[in-house]
Order: C-alpha cells, then structure tokens, then sequence
DNA sequence: GCTCCTGTTGTAAATTTTTGCAACAGGAAA
DNA sequence: TTTCCTGTTGCAAAAATTTACAACAGGAGC
C-alpha cells in the first residue's frame, strides 16, 4: 500500500477541503504504521515530526478522513476504534466479546453478499474492513449453560 | 421483551457472578428504556432511584452483562457504544460515515448467511443487532469524485 | 442465622475523546 | 504576489470511559 498523497491531495482541493501539512502527516502516519493504527499510536508518530499538533487535530482529522472514504474505520474489540488505508487488503474479524480475541475471516466470505445487499440497498458498504462480533467457540463451551 | 429477571439472576449465579441491586437497576434499566440505550441513559435512569450508583458500575456492569449475552451492544454512527437487550427483535444497521444516517435492514436479509458463517467457523455471531459501515446514496452523490 | 471467601462497588484519579473559540493559514481570484 | 474568505488548528476545558484500590456485601456452607 503506497500512499499517494499526490492524487490524494487533489481529491480534497477537487472537494473544496485544504491540504495542511497535519493532514498529510497523519495521513502518511497511518499508512507507514499499518493496519489497526488507534488514535494514540498515531498521535505519538506525528507529535514526533510536529510537537505542536495537538491531539485534538489527530481525532479530528483521522474521523475527516474517514468521511472522506480515504481513510477504514476498523472496530476493536474492545469497543476502541482504529484506522488504516482504506486501500488495504481486504480483511474482516470475527471479535468475541468474552474474550476479545480476534478471528479472520477471508474476503471472499463476504464478497458477494455484501456487494448483493449495496445493490438492493443503493449504499456503498465499506467492504474494507467489516466486524462481527459475538461469542469464540472456546468461550461457548466454558460458559455453560 | 419482558425482563424476566429471574430467569437470568439464576443463570448469573450459577456461573458463579452475584446479583446485586446495582445489577438488578441497570437491567431493569436497559430494559425499559428500549433499543440502543447509551450508558448516560442508563445512568440518569437508576441514579434517580439509587444516587449512589455510580457511572463506574453503570459502564463495568453494561460490558459484563454483554459478556454474558444478556445485553447486546450497538455500535452507534458516532463511534459511541448502546446497549439493549439481546432478546429484543433482531435489527440491523447501514451506518452512514459522512452523515451518520442510520438505514434499518430486515433481519430476514441477513439470516441465512450469518447462520452459515456461523457454521462453518463455529463461532455464534450475535445477530441481535449488526451494523455495517459506509456510505449512503446521498452522501455518494454528493461526494463529487 | 452466622462466617468467611471473594466478587463488586464507590471514590478519585487517569485516560481517552470531543468541543468552543480565537488565531491562523490554504489557495482561489485578482 | 497580494488579498480575502473561510476551512483548520491549537489550546484549554468539558465530557466520556477506564482503572486502582480499599471497603463492602452476596451467598455458599455450616
């Protein structure tokens, strides 16, 4: 996953949103830490290049990129919300609440079924990243009841 | 839904949790107050009746009767956690990123395909209540691009 | 009805995330 | 290049959520 900033770039002037050079930083800070990157991590990476870039800025420009479908929004199991280049392998996790493991589930499981229901819904899923959670075997079983 | 207490305070002490008045007020809680309850609901709700519970317990007891099923949790447009009971009718989500609209499913389109999933990983998604994330007609069009 | 073991709670502080607002700075247009 | 409009940022305070730890209180066993 390269991070065209470039074409990037031209996207949001093309929207009518600026390039600072926070947004490119933590934007390139993301891409190079990889899946799963939490607020925090980022914050730590930039604060770095940039010691007045306040935490405020990173939150705040993670959730814009977001929106703007550039960055994945990726649900932890513990409730916490992460992020990642929207462009990365697709991947999706099973996440049990007992234990908070995380489970892979390959693409193609969902593949046909998530593109099925944009069709009949007009809504664009994130196909990205997409969590199910619930309850691990090993946490069926030693839950009794 | 009825909350039928009973039932479920034999089933926590038999697992070997206490049922405590505080246990007690945030299910009623969550039971009354319907779908997609936040813990600041919850908390006002028992705080009026026991002003010494505090929204501590209120967020450590909402994840453990998650953990134990009793509870489902709701991921909001906002990134923020809800609550309600899992016996409530099945419903799911379309979330938009850019507006935060929330788009109801029928539980009969995911069905068959979670059961399936379910199978073949053996893990029990819990189907009470998915969401999934993206982007809604209006916001695509919008968008530009 | 007691006792004891240990699961739970309240408090207070730490951590995480959001928000209001004034100062700042992209970048389009002249 | 200069100007101006308004989108963005930093700061600081607010709000939301988690955690440590000592005191408390279910409930099993007697």
């Amino acid at each position: 996953m390269a991070c065209n900033t470039t074409e990037i770039n031209r996207q949001l002037r093309k929207s009518g949103y600026r390039v600072t050079p926070q947004r490119q930083l933590i934007l390139e800070a993301v891409c190079q830490l990889g899946e799963h990157v939490t607020p925090e991590t980022v914050y730590d990476h930039v604060h770095r290049i940039a010691p007045t870039l306040s935490r405020a800025t990173v939150y705040r420009v993670l959730h814009f990129l977001t929106e703007q479908r550039i960055l994945a929004m990726v649900h932890m199991a513990d409730g916490r919300l992460a992020y990642e280049m929207s462009g990365h392998e697709p991947h999706h996790h099973l996440v049990c609440r007992t234990c908070d493991s995380l489970l892979e589930l390959p693409h193609s499981v969902l593949q046909s079924f998530l593109r099925a229901m944009e069709t009949q819904y007009d809504f664009e899923i994130d196909v990205s990243h997409v969590s199910f959670f619930g309850h691990c075997a090993d946490c069926r079983s030693s839950a009794g009841a």
